[in-house]
DNA sequence: TATTGTTATACTCTATAACTATA
DNA sequence: TATAGTTATAGAGTATAACAATA
């Protein structure tokens, strides 16, 4: 368990000994969210987007017509990294900023048509990767290790 | 669960339908990664150390005398980004590059004895800071999460 | 006076290519 | 010809401060 065989490109695989890394929950779930999270970024990537544009476009399809700061705080980002993410999923049709009817400083973001069905689209696929990351886990696992990391990220 | 009030530092906290994000397995532990290796980061840059160097060092430590090529590859990283972590660790008086008795190319990378204590103090934090982090969970649920993410991680 | 969206800046992390000295 | 370490560069992500329009 503390041994990792590893395969090299070039040479022979090289045996590491990882110490107390692999008994540490911080190593084994950046592991795990490098491993789930950054193989279906690649899947997105051929789309156009990123992880973080999709996860705002979610809460966009969910939540329409919020401001954008009140995107980035849900998300526990800022106004200022917000206005590019909206820049993108916009050039990308995916959603428009429409005047608030309240308030003349602020952006209402919507979604566009072409916006809803991206967001049914990557329900589908994000769910296919994610039986295909797991399947070393069966489904009671799975919904063990979702139920507990909830509890942690809730406390 | 779908719905989360976020504490918002001026203003009203505001309700955002989170969608299918919760139930993504993705979501969920890039959530946690960031809260239990983000906290831990604090605490190490305070000691003038990053999460990467702390991974490193705790590896040099168990492996001493490898190539940095190696260590690279242990990690997932390449020859390039380790350079600079290497500097950092021996301009922190950590490690130390030694010539390699058999390829006068490479470095056999040693820990000082100024980065054994360190190592052996970050062990004992990091446990610490561990069982702060979660102490949401009972020590047979941290079992489990860790079992089930080694499982998900070694397939 | 405070807030929204925006721009600019800077700093880190990461990925790639190219150089040098050795093998 | 290939490899180890190094350097340079460029692209993302992130954090902060400041500005104009509006509240």
């Amino acid at each position: 368990m503390n041994d990792e065989a590893l395969s090299v490109e070039t040479g022979p695989a090289v045996s590491i000994k990882r110490d107390i890394l692999p008994e540490l929950l911080g190593y084994q779930l950046r592991r795990a969210a490098t491993r789930v999270y950054g193989s279906f970024g690649e899947h997105l990537r051929g789309l156009g987007l990123t992880q973080g544009q999709f996860g705002v476009l979610v809460l966009i399809g969910a939540n329409p017509g919020l401001p954008q700061t009140a995107l980035a705080q849900a998300i526990g980002s800022n106004r200022s990294l917000m206005v590019r993410t909206i820049d993108r999923l916009e050039a990308a049709d995916l959603v428009r900023r429409e005047a608030s009817p309240t308030d003349r400083r602020s952006h209402a973001i919507m979604v566009t048509d072409a916006g809803r069905a991206m967001i049914d689209r990557l329900k589908t696929d994000v769910r296919q990767h994610e039986d295909r990351v797991a399947r070393a886990l069966d489904a009671e696992e799975f919904d063990t290790l979702l139920t507990l990391l909830a509890k942690l990220n809730d406390s």
